[in-house]
DNA sequence: CAAAGAAGTGAATCACGATTCATTTCTTTG
DNA sequence: CAAAGAAATGAATCGTGATTCACTTCTTTG
């Protein structure tokens, strides 16, 4: 008899496929998807072009994989921050905060995982981040609704909106880099808690 | 001697041009800039492949072409609704609502005009788009500040995350078509107001 | 109408980058 | 260490779609 798997190869595998994770990441950061070739990957992670097929079956597989890590990360962030105690606008706020800071943090990673186009099977994994996202700020909206903290609104809208607004003013192609910090994050989070608390409705 | 340029020619040769980026438009509308295929076009627009380049240098200079005469009828509606007479707050929302029944009218034009990433020269043509547009609200919101309709506030900044708002609850992924209607025009314009009238500051 | 030149054609070419696979190198086991 | 199997390699292949260009068709003019 001869090989057979054992948990060092297992473990060196991992590591492998670790290491080409972490270069989908740092080249992502660099240039968003669509300029991320194979072979750039492979020569960064340090392997051939070839062994990256021993470890996704597919470029749109190894995007759609390192897409649902990044993002599991952001969502377990944002969603920290609007568990700690407060009233909902401040929790709402503290979301923001974090979310806002993370984007500012890798500019471009924010912009490939909330706005950049990609193939099928890495879009679904955005929407399906996205309506996470929706959802940890709806939650935190309904309940202030209904314990009287927030004035009655569609708590989806709102918290697509505030997105919408995060998203553009920090990576949007207006938001010049020197132009953003602490200040910039000040006065966009102001803008949407207007947004949130405001009195008057349609209807 | 022969053949030299005559109007009767040069009003056919417009008449193709104008054909061509008729059926770029309906292209783009139906699936955004990435999925349309110079074939198609010169199909739509009842033409050979071939003739396409002789009208346009390549793909990404008819894209720009199209680009730029598609925004420019935007701005141009959009810029109408703000010179209107009234408040400041007034009109910027008449302008947000021209913006956001122009978007849900051709959803998928919208997106590839504000969203879709695409090559070089169409990117350098949505900057000027969307500086124009920041422009725009800019002005009108710069005026509200100085004569005290509006409370003091970073012009381009709300018009950046108003811009946002409006683009990511109209046509972003998590909006769904069924939902758009005038109703979720008013909410998200009550958004945007709330936060361009909003009291409080940071700093 | 014939000649000159412009415009149109579309099959062939080209560029680019993902993917394959025959071959080589490495690991494990007895 | 030798054999067996696993993993890695990277040059060659493949698919896709933009672009070219030799040829055809159309327009104009004298």
């Amino acid at each position: 008899m001869a090989y057979r798997e054992t948990e060092r190869g297992k473990a060196r595998k991992e590591k492998t496929r670790q290491q080409i994770l972490q270069a989908t990441a740092e080249l992502v950061d660099a240039s968003g998807f669509r300029l991320v070739q194979m072979a750039q990957i492979a020569e960064r992670a340090g392997i051939a072009a070839g062994t990256l097929y021993r470890y996704f079956a597919s470029k749109e597989a190894l995007f759609a994989d390192y897409f649902r890590r990044a993002t599991e990360q952001e969502v377990r962030q944002v969603a920290a921050a609007l568990q700690e105690p407060g009233q909902s606008s401040e929790r709402v706020e503290a979301g923001l905060r974090v979310f806002a800071r993370r984007a500012l943090l890798k500019p471009r990673t924010a912009w490939a995982l909330i706005a950049e186009p990609v193939d099928p099977a890495v879009d679904e994994q955005r929407l399906r981040y996205r309506q996470r996202y929706a959802r940890l700020f709806e939650q935190v909206i309904s309940f202030g609704i209904d314990h009287g903290e927030l004035p009655h609104q569609d708590a989806r809208l709102t918290s697509t909106a505030m997105v919408g607004a995060l998203a553009e003013a920090l990576v949007g192609p207006l938001a010049e880099p020197p132009a953003q910090n602490e200040t910039t994050i000040d006065h966009i989070i102001a803008f949407c808690l207007a947004g949130l608390t405001r009195k008057e409705y349609p209807q």
